[in-house]
DNA sequence: CTACATTTGTCCGTATGTATT
DNA sequence: GAATACATACGGACAAATGTA
C-alpha cells in the first residue's frame, strides 16, 4: 500500500483557539465555574487578533461550554454540562427533517421502556419511594392545574430513567421529551375529556410502579409503552398511530 | 392567575442575526445549496457592524447550518442537514459526563434492537436483498482487511435501521455508532482471535436476517442484542458487562 | 452610595490571500 | 494572466456593563 496523503483543509485561526480551549475543558483541566482569561489576555496567549478570539468564544458559547457577560472582569465562565446544545440540534433536526410527532413519541417509547426494564433490576428502595411520591403528586394535581400534573408526570419518568443507570438514555429522554412537549404545547391542556385521561394515566403509572417493585422489567416496559401510547395517541393522526402500535405487541 | 413577567435577558445583536437566518433556513425559505448575501450585504440588511455579522455566521457554522469559504463571491452556502452538530455534542457529553463504553453500547443495543423490531414488520423485499448483500460483503472481507468487514457490518445495520422507518432512531444510531468506533478504534483490529469473532458475527447477522424475513420482530431484536453483546463484550471490563446482560433476558 | 478601572459588545478601517470571471 | 469581489484576520476606537475600592 502506498502512502496515503490526506487533503490539508485550511484550518482557521479561530478553530485552533476553539480546539485548545475545548480540549482544556473536556479533559477536565478547566472545570465548571473556572474562568477563562480576558479576551485581551487570550489574544496575547494565542497571538491572534481580538475578533479571532471573539469568534472562538462565540462558537464555544454556542456549544454550551462557556458563557461570557459584558463587563465581567473575571473573563468567560466555564459552564457545567448542559444538554442545551443537544436540545438545539435535535430541535433543528425535527424541523428540517420534518420529524413527525409519531417518530418522536416512538423514540420515547423505546428509550423509556428500556430504562424501566433496567430500573426494575437496579432501583433502590429510595427510588421506589420517589416514584410513589411522584404519583401522589399527580393525584394531588388532578383537580387543580395541568402544569402541576405534567410536572409530577415528568418527575416520575425522571426517577425511572435515573434508576435505569444509563446517563446517555437519561439525557436523550430529557431532550426528546422537551421537544415533544414544545410540539404539543397547548394541545394537552384543552384536550377533550382530559380529566379521564389524567385518571387513566395515573392508573397506568401505578401499574408500572407495581411491576418495577416486583422486579418484572418486561412487564413494566410493556405497560409503560402502552401508557405512553394512550397518552399521546389522541394527538396523532390515524396513519401515524399504527407505527406506534407496532411497539405494543 | 396574575400576569407572569419573564426576565428580559439582554439579547445580543449577533443573536438576533442568528435567529433570523436560522428561522429562514429551518422554515425552508432557504434550502440546501442556497446562498446567503455577502457579509457586507448582510451588515447593510441587518444594519449591524461587520464583526457582528461574522460572529453570527460562526455560530451558524458551528450548528452545521451554513459554510463560508474565503473568496467565494456567492456568499455563505446553506448546507443540507448533517448530524455533525449532534455528533459533536454527543462526543462532548461522552467526555465530560465520562460515559462508559458500556453505556454507549447499551444505548446502541436498545436503539438497534428496536429498529429491527420495526424493520421485521416494515421491510421491503428490496431491503432484504440489501441486507443479504451486506452479509455477503462481510463474508468476502473475512480474509482480507478489517476495514471492509466493518464497512459491510455498518451497511447491514444501516439498512435495518432505515427499514425501521424512524429517522430519529436512524440519526442517533449513526451518531452513537461513530462515537463507539472512535473509542475502540484500533482495539478491534488487533483483538485476539478476531477471525473467529468475525465468523461468529456473520452467523449472528444471518440469524437476525432470517428472523426479519419471517417477520418475527421479537426474535430478531433478541438476536441482535446478543450479537452486539458478543461483539463488544471483549472490550469491556467485567463490571460493565453485567449491565449489558440485563438486556439479554 | 459613588467613583473608578476593567471588560465586553459593537463598529470601523486596513491588509492579505483566495476564488470566480 | 488580470481584474474583481470576497472572506480572513488584524488593530483601534467608543459605549455600556460590571466588579471593587
Amino acid at each position: 500500500m502506498g502512502a496515503r496523503f490526506e487533503p490539508v483543509r485550511a484550518v482557521r485561526a479561530y478553530e485552533r483557539v476553539v480546539e485548545q480551549v475545548e480540549e482544556a475543558i473536556e479533559s477536565g483541566a478547566l472545570g465548571p465555574g473556572a474562568r477563562l482569561p480576558s479576551e485581551r489576555e487570550l489574544m496575547v496567549q494565542f497571538s491572534v487578533g481580538r475578533s479571532t478570539v471573539r469568534e472562538a468564544l462565540r462558537v464555544l458559547q454556542a456549544r454550551g461550554l462557556v458563557r461570557s457577560r459584558p463587563g465581567d472582569p473575571n473573563g468567560a465562565e466555564v459552564l457545567p454540562f448542559s444538554p442545551a446544545a443537544l436540545h438545539k440540534s435535535m430541535t433543528t433536526l425535527a424541523r428540517v427533517a420534518e420529524l413527525s410527532l409519531a417518530e418522536l413519541v416512538q423514540f420515547r417509547m423505546v428509550l423509556d421502556s428500556s430504562a424501566v426494564l433496567l430500573a426494575a433490576r437496579l432501583r433502590t428502595e429510595e427510588q421506589v419511594a420517589e416514584m410513589e411520591a411522584a404519583i401522589a403528586g399527580m393525584r394531588a394535581a388532578l383537580a387543580s392545574d395541568h402544569d402541576a400534573f405534567s410536572a409530577a408526570d415528568v418527575a416520575f419518568h425522571d426517577v425511572i430513567v435515573a434508576a435505569g443507570g444509563n446517563k446517555l438514555i437519561q439525557v436523550c429522554t430529557d431532550v426528546v421529551r422537551s421537544v415533544v412537549l414544545d410540539l404539543i404545547a397547548g394541545k394537552i391542556a384543552d384536550a377533550p375529556d382530559r380529566g379521564s385521561l389524567m385518571r387513566r394515566s395515573i392508573r397506568h403509572h401505578e401499574e408500572v410502579l407495581a411491576a418495577v417493585r416486583e422486579g418484572d422489567g418486561a412487564a413494566a416496559a410493556r405497560l409503560l409503552r402502552r401508557s405512553m401510547y394512550d397518552y399521546y395517541a389522541v394527538h396523532l393522526p390515524d396513519a401515524e398511530r399504527s407505527a406506534l402500535r407496532a411497539l405494543l405487541e
